[in-house]
DNA sequence: GAAAATTAGTTAGCATAGCTAACTATATTG
DNA sequence: CAATATAGTTAGCTATGCTAACTAATTTTC
């Protein structure tokens, strides 16, 4: 045996283990995206209107780095959030370049509906774990958290 | 105080755990998108091309339920990988309807290229903790992985 | 064994979402 | 005050999702 560095434990790897947490983390989304559909609101808008509810107000450009696209994309977006009614947006008064977006009562009411729904089946299966399991996973999903914070 | 069922632990509620599983995916997988680009190769025709390496030839329809999309969206994926040489297609002769699509060597190349740059900048955070840190991090991606597949 | 039904995949047409380039309007700087 | 920088928008491209409607091949039914 190779007692040195952990070379006997080949999932330690990094870039091994780094491509477990990359395909359990697009197999998870992939089971819970199904039913985000139903909220009549496209993905992307979804995810920036959680920002504006969660995070609070913000202007376009903060709100496009948020969510890591370019500000088109993110004007176009917001485009739909107003259409729908979901998104308000005035012209800041001390910088009449930037906008000041934030969430509708509509809008918070739209993602908490979409929240629970989406992580429901998620959820139901979560319950039929033991308690232990259940607090393993929820410091999985820490670890994980904690990791993409230091990239 | 509530003795019964673990209520004075919040954490252990299903919802809350689902939702933090879901939000740790999502924020791992955006920090690790980026790169993507880099391939020439949409995001969609990159997962497509990953099922045809990994888990070997199939057909349009078998690949479409593995990427969970409707034939006529795998059928233009698969349209993209062939013009860009990455993928081939044959007529199954046991049944002259179905299609046996495989990846090219061009393809499998691509693909490993892309999913090594992918993983790079999470590797290198990994690489700088603790071995028991990666291992905990390596147990939680099979915890969460393992989680998908019984949903 | 031929007609009917089913199954595999494609085509057409629509919407969302990503990008860059080029524009307008406002603020800042020299 | 002119030049420059910054915040958002518009235009136009590609990719990716969908449904509806189609072709071709297979299976089922009578």
């Amino acid at each position: 045996m190779e007692p040195e560095k952990g070379k006997q434990i080949p999932e330690l790897d990094p870039v091994a283990v780094a491509d477990r947490l990359h395909s359990a983390a697009i197999h998870l989304l992939r089971r819970v995206r199904t039913r985000d559909t139903e909220s009549g609101v496209g993905p992307a808008q979804l995810s920036a209107l959680s920002v504006l509810v969660f995070g609070g107000p913000r202007s376009l450009g903060e709100l496009a780095a948020a969510e890591q696209v370019r500000p088109p994309t993110m004007s176009r977006i917001v485009a739909g959030l107003m259409r729908a009614g979901l998104v308000r947006r005035y012209i800041a008064k001390e910088d009449r370049r930037r906008l000041r977006l934030e969430a509708t009562a509509k809008g918070t009411d739209l993602l908490q509906a979409a929240r629970k729904r989406r992580v429901e089946s998620l959820a139901a299966t979560l319950s039929q774990l033991p308690a232990d399991r259940i607090e393993q996973l929820r410091r999985a999903a820490e670890l994980v958290d904690q990791l993409s914070r230091t990239m």
